[in-house]
DNA sequence: TAATATATTAACCAAAGATTAACAACAACA
DNA sequence: TGTTGTTGTTAATCTTTGGTTAATATATTA
């Protein structure tokens, strides 16, 4: 079954290298958009609609960071991947911090390159199946609207929900009465997997729970090593 | 969150790029075991549980396909990648046609054989996530949730099962009436086989006979130097 | 820019889980 | 029957993971 050609924008200021590139990438059945400086790369992003994002670091007028979180702005989910001559460690963070999915520093083996990009949009591909465009939970007594940020405890005052309450409830809601792997949450939500982000993790957990104190019936469990499990119990069935 | 490292097994027969390739995995943070010709490397594969095999094609005694065929004889699904330094097709189909997952000629990018790695591994790993490997049992008038690591009787509360109390729990489940082989269960829960892991093995077998005593009708025997049975008598055929 | 809201970091303690050690009980078998 | 290796059991110890608090940092908004 063939499926349509990825688009790639590649933003490469080197007209040489880029246009190598383009070719490659080409041979091996994307289709490709080349850009050669960072303004011309944002217009033709606006344009079109791409899978994957290809951004040489150091670029004139505009650069690749500056570039990524423009394109952020319009595009939260597009994967960015950086090019660059650096290798230093507050670059990369800097990278990973305005949204990239990885970095290639120059030179580098164009089979590399390819792995990636095909990893990359094999991940984002399982990802959109899984998180669904459901907003709104039913949870015990609660009510979450995650596009406004709400959560309702009977006919109360909504309260307000800071982005990662929202999106963590989100994530227990999606999995109710299943378990949510740590993991998942914070590869989705922290978009990182360490030590600290596991705490932070933790004391949203804890700030979630005090929430859900009013309804006896929904607790969040912890299933040691493995994740969170949102319960419901006494539920009664709707029709 | 640190995860216990994959295990590679690696053949190959030239001892100084083995040892080099087994350096570079190491410090990639795998666990390698190296064995320097294609018995050696089956009696190594029957011993243990990998994650990967890469094997080398040209080898004295017993060649790279030869030996991949007998692993996918003993597990079909660990992948194989092979090293090579012929790049025929006729090669690379033969390669594919007993199973393996990947080629790589020599010489290669380290690099490169890197990402094919963690590609194959990673892809393994959403392969039996997806794949709706069992998860419930009944046992006697027990039900055992795997994937949430409870253990219910009748309709009392659930007991929570530790993560080595459900592997082992399930192990036994999968063999049910039949014999569970110790040195299975050592390999492919514990990871390794030796003296204090089957003594650790044999404290959470208490565990579990303390666990299922509210059923006579269940119990674990010990096949002395084989391994354990778990016998349910008494069974109502459901319908 | 100050004020406020949100997020991260750090330290510390608690809980859960796993291993180890020591010894008793048992099976296999010469 | 005694000897050897295997299994059963308990409890102590060690390790990892989770919960909580508060200080600090960062982002957002007035």
């Amino acid at each position: 079954m063939e499926e349509t050609h990825k688009k790639i924008l590649l933003v490469e200021d080197d007209p040489n290298f880029g246009a190598v590139l383009k070719d490659y990438l080409s041979i091996n059945d994307f289709e490709v958009t080349l850009a050669k400086n960072g303004m011309e790369g944002f217009e033709k992003f606006k344009k079109d609609n791409f899978d994957l994002c290809i951004l040489d670091v150091m670029m004139p007028y505009k650069d690749g960071y500056t570039l990524a979180r423009e394109i952020r702005e319009k595009n939260k989910e597009v994967p960015i991947i950086f090019l660059t001559a650096k290798s230093m460690k507050e670059d990369v963070l800097k990278g990973y911090k305005v949204g990239a999915d990885d970095y290639l520093n120059k030179p580098f083996d164009s089979e590399v390159l390819l792995m990636k990009i095909k990893a990359i949009i094999q991940r984002k591909a399982s990802e959109t199946k899984t998180d669904n465009a459901k907003f709104e939970f039913q949870i015990g007594r609660f009510h979450l609207n995650s596009k406004l940020r709400f959560l309702t405890f009977d006919n109360e005052e909504p309260i307000k929900l800071s982005p990662k309450e929202n999106e963590l409830l989100k994530m227990l809601a999606l999995h109710e009465n299943d378990l949510m792997p740590r993991e998942l949450a914070l590869t989705k939500i922290w978009r990182d997997d360490n030590y600290f982000t596991s705490r932070s993790m933790d004391v949203y957990i804890a700030k979630l729970r005090k929430y859900l104190k009013p309804d006896e019936d929904v607790e969040i469990l912890n299933i040691h090593g493995e994740g969170f499990r949102l319960v419901v119990k006494n539920k009664v069935e709707e029709k």
